[in-house]
RNA sequence: GGCGGGAUACUCAAGUGGUCAACGAGGGCAGACUGUAAAUCUGCUGGCUUAGCCUUCGGCGGUUCGAAUCCGUCUCCCGCCA
């Protein structure tokens, strides 16, 4: 909670996704001033999708250009190769710079469902970090020292527990500060996770001369399992380009506990809203209330109200769906179609062996008749629903007739 | 550079000549119960043309009827010392 009354004022808008501003005083004279101050953000495109968690700064950040800042965005090309060690226990693996590219080409269109792209300033941090030689980096390295590195968590930890870290990793958070500096930063935005990063930010400044930035660091989101960092490598992230759909029935996945942080700061639901709902009876409609807010947030009103009535029809009325993907069955054979194949055309299983144990373990349906044998050979006229589990089902389509969807895993 | 310890499936971690596709835990998937929550209980968790077969225990080579287990060598990691 922020302490200055001006600061509070003025940031209202995003008081909810800010944890704590270091240091203030900083930040309510440069506001003072009266000018638009440069916002930063920086994100590593580690991954092919923006994910609600890295969201959380990104409408921070709108926020502050609505109130007539200047968003200045980092997109980290360099720094993916390095690797963030925050908040991880392990190193990190280096990307190669085509799979850089490829996240970032699929991310303008999710960046512009939260910024004002008009009005952003962005940088791929290559712009600075390809020019320099090891020369400068060796100037970089020498404005920390070990014991500095080691006041961070996350490293001594690793330190004392044995693991490895890799030099590469002590240069992370050195890069991450020049960006500050290469941009004059006049505050940056981060998670907690952040904070030793965002400091070295501020050091550097200091040190070539520069006026500080100020940090304006927020919560973290945690992912729908409500117990590690969001991530999408560790499948419990709700991505911007999911499917609403998928977007819709992740949320429905969230823990109870999680709840009223996902309301606080995944969402716009104002914070009396948000209590009335926590105090109502029944946690399933908190539930599909927040469920139904991240799909409006993205993808609009009417497709968050959508995506619950449909989540009803199907959970609450165990009603099938109009809008299941559609599954080519593949040949027939000489006595119909095996029930292995089916599976894995649909992408339902890996191999021969997965499906199998589906099959074995009860959890495959056709028509909503279990499948009981695994060597099954089935009829089918088209239009069958296969069903494993309750959250992967599929249309089957016979013949050359039907559209076939690609087979897409949940 | 010296000495010692280690590398096992998604992760952690047992196993030190056959009964090992490999104990256990976590995670994941499926089933019951439910609210696509939690908790709890059950099953599964290398692959295949599946009563059987094939490939896995850091890499390569060897001993043996038989190796995750023994020997040699290589790579990598860790600790102590320098």
């Amino acid at each position: 909670m922020l302490q200055d009354p001006t600061l509070r004022e003025h940031l209202a808008p995003l008081a909810r996704t800010i944890d704590t501003v270091v240091p203030e005083a900083e930040l309510r004279t440069r506001l003072a001033a009266g000018r638009p101050l440069r916002c930063k953000f920086g994100i590593d495109p580690t991954s092919s999708s923006v994910h609600v968690g890295n969201a959380v700064q990104l409408w921070n950040l709108r926020k502050l250009q609505d109130l007539g800042h200047q968003a200045v965005l980092i997109l980290g090309d360099t720094t993916a190769t390095v690797g963030d060690p925050s908040g991880k226990d392990k190193t990190r693996p280096m990307l190669t710079p085509e799979a850089i590219e490829a996240n970032l080409a699929t991310w303008m269109e999710q960046l512009a469902q939260i910024l004002d792209m008009d009005k952003v300033e962005i940088h791929r941090n290559s712009e600075w970090f390809s020019k320099m030689g090891f020369h400068d980096v060796l100037g970089l390295a020498d404005r920390m020292t070990v014991q500095q590195m080691m006041e961070r968590d996350s490293f001594a930890k690793r330190h004392a527990s044995g693991d490895p870290i890799s030099l590469r990793e002590f240069l992370y958070c050195l890069m991450q500060g020049w960006d500050s500096v290469e941009v004059k930063a006049d505050v940056e935005l981060g998670g907690t996770d952040q904070t030793f990063n965002l400091m070295v930010g501020r050091r550097l400044m200091e040190q070539v001369g520069l006026p500080p930035q100020a940090c304006l660091i927020g919560p973290l989101l945690e992912g729908i399992d409500g117990r590690e960092k969001m991530s999408k490598s560790l499948g419990n992230a709700i991505g911007l380009d999911d499917d609403p759909k998928d977007q819709f029935g992740k949320a429905m996945r969230i823990s109870d506990e999680a709840m009223p942080t996902w309301m606080r700061i995944a969402t716009d639901i104002p914070d009396a809203r948000v209590d009335e709902l926590l105090a109502a009876a029944n946690p399933m409609d908190a539930k599909l209330a927040l469920a139904e807010a991240i799909v409006a947030r993205y993808r609009g009103a009417e497709e968050g109200q959508r995506q619950r009535d449909a989540f009803l029809a199907v959970f609450r009325r165990r009603e099938t769906p109009e809008d299941l993907p559609e599954h080519e069955a593949g040949p027939r054979g000489d006595d119909g179609w095996g029930i292995l194949d089916l599976l894995k055309t649909c992408g339902f299983a890996a191999s021969t062996s997965e499906g199998r144990r589906l099959v074995e373990g009860g959890g495959v349906h056709l028509d909503d008749v279990t499948v009981t044998e695994w060597r099954a050979r089935v009829e089918l006229k088209g239009g069958e629903v296969l069903r494993v589990g309750r959250r992967r089902q599929a249309r089957l389509v016979v013949g050359g007739s039907g559209t076939s969807a690609s087979a897409k895993e949940s």
